[in-house]
DNA sequence: CTGGGGATGGGGCCC
DNA sequence: AGGGCCCCATCCCCA
């Protein structure tokens, strides 16, 4: 009994030697395995790490052979021709030329008035591919021309091109900068092509030269609603010195509706007018679909999303579309060419006073803390997140930054507005289809889409006499009578004839004695305020 | 400064 | 549902 009792121990103790065993077998397996695989980690990661950075390398690679790219395929758009206003240049220079392009002006700034055979050009030689079309005319010697030494960019566009490549060129002449290079082709500058329907966009160092294609009454009509409203965009690019400079009408220039692209032909390309509809009086130019604003407002590649947020400057604001970074505006356009009128671009101006527009920039800024729906998408989000951009928008000088800071007052009791009203209404059944942008609800989705306009300045409307632009089709057919002179509202007490129908109605206060100015006020102006 | 009128923007209602 | 019209508010100009 007693031996079995020490088998047992010497078993038990046999077991657990082996067990020990085995276990320090297995920990030494696993810390083997262990090491091993921290080796392959580790040598993963330097695998990782060299990958990764081959990755970088390829990717600064790529992009800087995009840019290269992007480059030459605007260089390869109008080589010729430029080559030819270079060589047309140099000859003018010399007096040799005339220049015969009609629709072409030359600035030339200071100090160009000679040129000199032996300035340097550099010929790119990767550009027997390449067709630049930006001309730099370096100044003669960059020494006489000194800190503010002038030198003339130029910069010729074929139709189709990119409208803001115009813009990107910026003349280095303020800050002294010398523009180093002439890109250019001698080969192709020996056989200078006949260039018809172009144009050239041309900014000369001289600060007082400014591309001004159009000077029309609308424009200044609506400058001078800016100064009273002090919230329109306009102004800021006023402000910001771009004027129209800062959104030439430059023919063939490509205009970004909102969250469509869409071409304009200038008013050169006859061929391309966009002719008014059956109505000879009216002129359906474009519409923008809200369901294209709602695209263009999600759906946004790189490049998109650049023109978005310059559309998105146009949410309140109209004109041409400009890339300046903090000025930018965007709108549909419609060149017309009509008889005698002469060529203008009706894009600018007249799609709305700064009264309204200034109303569009309240709605929409209101729209984008109050609607949700809105806020993550909006241009205005972006740039009020952008802060340097959305300020920049601002006005500079002190009496329109009061004014744009009642603005900005004003939205607060804007929004109160719309959260009292959206209180009151309730969720009405009649009213469901809501504005995007200010969640009013409206019976039918073209009702809709038609106050939309208020938010987004289309105005689809444009008067073929005076190209006035309008967002609905009754406000035109009204404004016709402008026109024809037709006053259909005659006063039955004087006889007196009034073209709108209110107008006779307030007129007729002065019959019964009321005071049409004593009428009670809802909308408070934006300068009221305090 | 004030009143009258021209004109536009925008909303609502009716058919 | 959609077009047309009316109404109101407002800006602007002018006398």
């Amino acid at each position: 009994m007693a031996n079995c009792m020490v088998f047992h121990t010497q078993i038990a103790s046999i077991m657990e030697v082996l067990a020990n065993a085995a276990v320090a077998d297995i920990c030494k397996l696993v810390d083997d395995d262990y090491a091993v695989f921290r080796l392959e980690i580790t040598q993963s990661q330097k695998e990782n790490r060299a990958l990764r950075r081959k990755l970088q390398l390829l990717e600064l690679k790529v992009s800087r052979e995009r840019a290269e790219r992007t480059t030459r395929e605007r260089v390869l758009a109008s080589r010729p021709s430029s080559v030819k206003i270079l060589d047309r240049y140099r000859g003018m220079a010399r007096g040799e030329g005339h220049h015969t392009g009609g629709n072409r002006s030359f600035v030339k700034p200071a100090g160009h008035n000679t040129w000199r055979d032996d300035q340097p050009i550099t010929v790119d030689e990767e550009s027997g591919t390449s067709t630049q079309n930006v001309i730099v005319i370096e100044s003669a010697d960059a020494e006489a021309a000194g800190p503010g030494g002038l030198s003339l960019v130029k910069q010729e566009r074929t139709e189709g091109d990119d409208p803001q490549h115009s813009r990107d060129i910026q003349t280095g002449a303020a800050a002294g900068v010398v523009h180093p290079v002439v890109t250019e082709d001698l080969s192709t500058a020996a056989t200078p092509q006949p260039r018809t329907g172009r144009s050239i966009a041309e900014v000369s160092g001289k600060p007082n030269d400014v591309l001004k294609t159009e000077t029309d009454t609308g424009t200044l009509t609506v400058t001078k609603r800016l100064l009273h409203t002090g919230s329109d965009h306009r102004s800021d690019t006023e402000r910001l010195g771009l004027g129209r400079l800062g959104c030439p009408p430059a023919p063939a220039s490509e205009y970004l509706l909102y969250g469509d692209l869409k071409t304009v032909h200038s008013h050169l390309d006859s061929g391309d007018v966009l002719e008014a509809g059956n109505d000879p009086s009216c002129s359906y130019t474009t519409e923008m679909e809200p369901v294209n604003m709602a695209l263009g407002l999600e759906t946004q590649t790189d490049q998109s999303r650049e023109d978005w947020n310059r559309y998105s400057r146009s949410i309140y604001s109209e004109g041409c579309l400009d890339k300046k970074g903090e000025v930018i505006v965007v709108d549909e356009v419609t060149v017309k060419v009509e008889g005698n009128t002469p060529p203008t671009w009706n894009a600018d101006s007249h799609l709305g006073d700064g009264y309204s527009q200034g109303r569009d920039f309240l709605d929409y800024r209101e729209s984008l803390e109050t609607n949700p729906n809105v806020a993550t998408h909006s241009p205005l989000h972006t740039l009020r997140d952008r802060d340097p951009v959305f300020t920049s928008m601002g006005p500079s000088d002190s009496h329109s930054r009061v004014l744009f800071d009642q603005v900005l007052n004003s939205i607060e009791r804007a929004r109160a507005q719309v959260q009292e009203r959206g209180a009151t209404s309730g969720s009405s059944k009649k009213k469901q289809f809501l504005c995007m942008f200010c969640n009013k609800g409206f019976s039918c989705p073209q009702k809709v889409e038609i106050h939309q306009r208020v938010h987004t300045g289309v105005k689809p409307f444009s008067c073929a006499q005076c190209h006035m632009r309008f967002a609905e089709a009754g406000t035109l057919k009204r404004h016709q009578r402008v026109h024809t002179g037709e006053k259909p509202f005659v006063c039955h007490v004087c006889r007196a004839s009034f073209s709108h129908s209110f107008n006779l109605k307030r007129h007729q206060r002065v019959h019964t004695g009321e005071n049409h100015t004593a009428a009670p006020s809802v909308r408070s102006s934006p300068t009221s305020t305090s």
